[in-house]
DNA sequence: GCCTTCGGATTACGTCGTAAGCTTGAATCG
DNA sequence: CGATTCAAGCTTACGACGTAATCCGAAGGC
């Protein structure tokens, strides 16, 4: 296709078109972004750098590994991030909550891609989300440590920061990548565990229409399910009456007061057993 | 195969083998118990049941819907979980307490499907993991409202619970499933955000393996990385020396003081704003 | 000059989800 | 009872996927 001119706008300075492993990595993000993580194929990814698929594996070792990239790729957002620090400057509350931030914007800038920098497997089971990375972990450690926490205070830390920023972005960022609502409801059965199953419906008859959408996409779909409309009030009279509220967004300041907290409950930790 | 013959052992006392959307969905679980997430394919959960996989068509619309079935009848399990009440007996926080134990069993139970059960995008933003079905949702709202809790904060208890129990879920299970390392470390940039990349080995040399790993699967390896023999002392000093702290297990020890620590949230905003 | 090296294209294979149509045997009804 | 119906399961086939193997042409070093 085009031309046979190479325009060589590379930056390093050596053979090929511009490709790399972090401009391959881009490109998956930003597919992604656009369209779910299922959209970024090595063929959709290719075409975007005007690239045969094959062309990836010289840069890339395999998907899997691509996908790693794009996680790296994400949280090294933080390094860029001009309001958090790579080591305290005002205590280390301040570095934790400019750290929090960081991570929920780079978390909020990908919806898509952040369930993946979540659930991809780490190369050790405490190398954990959102940070995920050693020089990351490593900075964070040795920020507390500086401030005179202890070892078992710092680690305390680290799994409380971990687990906190887990629970809240991904709730947010998962409310901001739902699909389209099924007609049937379809239960095995229901919390009460006494009637067997009083559904009506069953499985749903009318769902020919297919979209591709496992856990490696999950589509854009924004449209939300208005739920004062679709709730069965029968069945679900409490949700049908909270309805609105549950439609409210509250994630900026729950992020706020549970990240104060979260902050409070390492200081009690600092206090209990003092260094 | 076999022979022709028909047991017609079914429950439900119609035509065909016993095939069922919940059998399915219960093959397809297995099979990710067993080998990840990826290890369920149409075919293979179709061998499993001795059935081709097109059959599977006739009880179930598309992959995505089986999957929605697995993550159903996960959650499921708190409908037979015995420690788990349906109303509260004994106030709102031996109901949640009971309810977030519910949880962690499953998600402990099934470690490679628990990331479907919070990454799965959802029918409406605020039917959140890790009850994700309506009758939980409405029961757990009812029960608070029951004990006297006003609508904001029974929608307030709701959110903590959900954001603690995936952070911290995901943590541990996430911790369960863990592959092997890399011998590159390949970061783009380090935390300090001011030297460039100072990596040795840049991109890995020997990786010509491969071993199907996306988002779909997560291998089993439970082999873990020693963290004291392989951490690269000088660049990461810190966790070279808090190794053996960060390999410790503290998770049954955590949930339970995090827990506490939520439920205490909780009791707070209701002393804040009484009904 | 040649020769190595390396980045990209080509081709091809096995597996995946699944659309379309066929087969079959139990349930139903005359 | 035999004819009909029809849902459950089978067969075939297609396009998209990840990727192994191979080839090619140009840039760099000698």
């Amino acid at each position: 296709m085009g031309s046979t001119e190479q325009t060589r706008s590379a930056a390093s300075g050596r053979r090929g078109r511009g490709l790399s492993a972090e401009r391959i990595a881009r490109a998956a993000l930003e597919l992604m972004d656009e369209s779910g993580v299922g959209a970024a194929s090595m063929r959709a990814i290719g075409a975007r750098l005007g690239v045969e698929a094959m062309s990836l594996y010289k840069h890339v070792a395999t998907r899997d590994a691509l996908l790693d990239a794009v996680v790296e790729l994400v949280v090294a957002e933080l390094n860029t991030d001009p309001d958090v620090q790579s080591s305290p400057q005002h205590g280390w509350r301040e570095y934790l909550s400019r750290l929090a931030h960081g991570v929920r914007r780079y978390a909020r800038a990908h919806p898509h891609a952040f369930p993946l920098v979540t659930t991809r497997p780490a190369e050790a089971p405490w190398v954990n989300p959102p940070l995920r990375s050693l020089p990351w972990i490593e900075s964070l450690l040795s920020a507390l440590l500086a401030e005179g926490f202890t070892d078992d205070q710092a680690l305390f830390a680290y799994r409380s920061f971990n687990s906190f920023l887990l629970g809240y972005l991904l709730m947010e960022t998962g409310a901001m990548t739902v699909h389209d609502p099924q007609p049937g409801d379809g239960s095995f059965s229901a919390p009460g565990n006494s009637e067997p199953a009083p559904v009506p419906g069953g499985l749903s008859p009318t769902r020919t229409e297919h979209e591709q959408a496992n856990l490696e996409d999950a589509e854009s779909k924004t449209e939300v399910l208005n739920p004062q409309d679709d709730i069965d009030l029968d069945r679900y009279p409490v949700i049908h009456r909270l309805a609105r509220g549950l439609a409210e967004d509250h994630f900026t300041e729950e992020f706020e007061s549970g990240l104060t907290d979260m902050l409070d409950r390492i200081a009690q930790r600092l206090a209990a057993n003092p260094a």
